[in-house]
DNA sequence: TATTGTTATACTCTATAACTATA
DNA sequence: TATAGTTATAGAGTATAACAATA
């Protein structure tokens, strides 16, 4: 029964995860963000027409949990929120989102090759397919 | 830039172990267990020696963690505590936490199974491996 | 009526430090 | 010295309800 734990697809998921986040929280501090400070960023670049309940909607975060998360974002000045209508506004990188962008795209790249380089060649073009329709 | 967000497997990892946990965190919630209840239930079943620290480091748990969470299995009278020596305890299940494992079992291996079958079947047997990779 | 942005709140999971007692 | 069990605490993510203002 305890070995039957280790062989489930869920467990190994669940676990394969955890691992990835720590790994990759640990490196996004280093630039002082958050996961999701850098997956935000990733989304709203050469953009200015997302607002923070679009945002939420494409990641699966709240609308109440992203004030949180953006108030973080415009204390360290990478984001501008800027009218839409008298209703909503845009999320827009500012001048030093764009260059924290770029320390972003660094670190994500090297790490998602290294991700996909521990995985045997065999394996490796299955994942995301895989992946994929768990959530898709 | 956005679509690169969507198409980094340390992103669809995140998202298929987040929408794979929220459901079956439902499914158990059914029987009135959490998530790491259940591993725990099945990693000690048919044991007699497993401590609250051997618990942990089998399924990446910090030991003060596991207080509040085998508190609960005991409230539940799920699990007994029984000395090992006159400083380690083992847990071992009551004759409620088998039954309840047997609950366990049958929730979980019908979620596996839909689990799969969600993936295209020449995606699916890379699945398990290439996740292990990752973590093991 | 539905949606946006927000406040408040609570719960789970996780991480760290420190302590006592025993190996 | 190292390990087991525990307490206390804090951070992060997440979920719900409610509100005012605007579409």
């Amino acid at each position: 029964m305890s070995d039957l734990l280790f062989s489930l697809p869920g467990y190994a998921l669940r676990r394969a995860a955890n691992a990835m986040m720590a790994e990759l929280a640990k490196r996004l501090a280093l630039i002082d963000l958050h996961i999701s400070d850098a997956s935000v960023l990733m989304l709203v670049a050469g953009r200015d027409d997302m607002t923070s309940s679009d945002i939420g909607r494409l990641l699966d975060i709240q609308r109440a949990n992203m004030v949180p998360l953006l108030d973080r974002l415009s204390a360290a000045e990478l984001i501008d929120r800027l009218p839409l209508n008298r209703k909503s506004l845009a999320v827009v990188l500012t001048e030093r989102g764009r260059a924290k962008l770029a320390e972003v795209m660094e670190v994500t790249m090297n790490f998602e090759r290294e991700l996909l380089h521990r995985i045997p060649p065999e394996h490796r073009d299955h994942l995301v397919p895989a992946l994929n329709a768990l959530w898709h």
